[in-house]
RNA sequence: GCCGCCAUCGUCUAGGGGACUAGGACGCCGCCCUCUCACGGCGGAAACCGGGGUUCGAAUCCCCGUGGCGGUACCA
């Protein structure tokens, strides 16, 4: 699982990266132990990939590089940095002063040592504790930036003792605000769409989370909303995030996602659908589709009925339309009909809603209900140009049987 | 408890002493468009946590309080 939280650290760090246009390590680095197993990362690598943000993997600090570690330890022990308590191996912290570090978007953070107590780097079974390891990595692997939670603020103070003990320059440290839930709490998987696989399979758009994401925490003008990833890379910048954290908002994603499908070249669009719902799909129904749907999951339910004849009516459907006076007019009609394009079905169909004199849905609705068996669907002209003259009639014939 | 961080409409944010009768967006309400649902257009309600300072002047700077969050592990 990637959370939310989470994309957006990555997404940061990319932007960072792809702006300063250098090279970039990007450490995955969570609150969650599970996570770091083996099989979580490939599914965090996995989202990453699907939110199209690239990278190089590089190995994976607390099992690929042990020896690293290893030699660290003995380096600070050898040094009277460290100290063995029985069997474990613990940092010297200073009694009294402070120690402080810059942090790009937090300013200056202060802490005194008295707050922090000598800790744990080596288990007495000889394995690295998340502190010492992220702190040899980040000397090792030339790490510049470190991008991450403010959760990780506290942390701070013991990878900067750790790294000048050992000599070694402290990269960068940028503490984004953690993102909330909607009850002001830590977001967590009870709050609905907390994971990218999840925003993934409600039918979400990887630029529209990228564009949605990028604005949690972070604004580039008083006014501007949507950006290309390009803008994004040029604009962002780690002294704009804000400090304070965000509320995921499912609503504002919706909307945002539905202006990138309806801005969407269609036969992107048109590819998209198929692959999300996994069978082939005509084009015009994606056509006249686009414009009343948010995500990719709201196509089925909208144009389903299009592709497939529908089982049966929805019963409050067909109570107030299913039996028409107007419907055994509409058929044949439309059997009659010479130019089966959208604009000249609505000729035929307006010219009885004219004849009839009544209004046009006690026309539209009806002939709505036989096609698809509900209220709501594309446009009737469309959806009968969409479903051709054959199909058109035959499920008209259906419900005018059923009718009876 | 102790340490740290934070605090603008319900939500995401703009704002870095006068441009603020606080701007934009989502959501909400109303109107228009309309074959359903949407899309789109127009309009509206809606916020500077509280109290002290500093200053001619504070949403913006300082202090206190309050609240939220994080940390305080042989977790990450």
């Amino acid at each position: 699982m990637l959370h939310i939280g989470g994309a957006r650290t990555a997404l940061y760090n990319w932007l960072l990266a792809r702006g300063s246009g250098g090279e970039f390590v990007l450490r995955i680095e969570d609150t969650d132990r599970e996570r770091s197993t083996p099989e979580n990362v490939d599914l965090i690598l996995d989202a990453l990939r699907w939110l199209e943000l690239d990278w190089d993997e590089g190995p994976h600090s607390q099992w690929e590089r042990r020896e690293n570690h290893q030699a660290a330890v003995t380096e600070l022990l050898k040094s009277g940095a460290a100290y063995q308590d029985e069997g474990a191996v613990r940092f010297r912290v200073p009694d009294e002063g402070e120690i402080t570090f810059t942090d790009a978007v937090l300013g200056e953070v202060t802490n005194p040592y008295s707050a922090i107590a000598d800790f744990v780097i080596q288990r007495s079974d000889g394995s690295p504790l998340y502190n010492l390891a992220v702190a040899v990595d980040d000397r090792d692997m030339g790490i510049t930036h470190v991008v991450r939670g403010q959760d990780h603020v506290s942390n701070t103070p013991r990878q900067l003792m750790l790294l000048r003990a050992l000599g070694a320059e402290p990269p960068v440290y940028a503490h984004i605000p953690l993102l909330h839930g909607p009850d002001g709490k830590k977001l967590s998987k009870r709050h609905g769409a907390a994971s990218v696989q999840e925003v993934r399979e409600q039918g979400y758009l990887p630029e529209a989370i990228r564009n949605y994401i990028a604005l949690l925490g972070w604004g580039y003008d008083e006014s501007t909303t949507f950006m290309t990833t390009d803008e994004l890379v040029e604009r962002f910048a780690l002294e704009r995030v804000s400090k304070n954290p965000a509320v995921f908002d499912e609503q504002k994603l919706r909307w945002m996602n539905g202006r990138y499908m309806r801005e969407l070249p269609v036969e992107d669009l048109h590819r998209r659908l198929e692959e999300f719902c996994g069978r082939e799909i005509p084009i015009e129904i994606v056509e006249i589709s686009r414009e009343k749907m948010q995500t990719l999951a709201d196509f089925m339910p909208l144009a389903g009925a299009l592709l497939d004849a529908p089982a049966d009516y929805e019963p409050k459907a067909w109570e107030q339309w299913g039996d028409s006076p107007y419907l055994q007019e509409v058929r044949e009609a439309l059997a009659a009909a010479d130019n089966w394009e959208p604009n000249g079905i609505e000729t035929v169909l307006r010219r009885i809603v004219d004849q009839e004199d009544v209004k046009p849905k006690e026309v539209f609705q009806p002939l709505r209900v036989a096609l698809t068996g509900t209220t709501v669907s594309p446009g009737i002209f469309e959806s009968v140009a969409a479903l051709g003259r054959e199909e058109t009639l035959a499920r008209l014939d259906k419900a005018l049987q059923k009718a009876k």
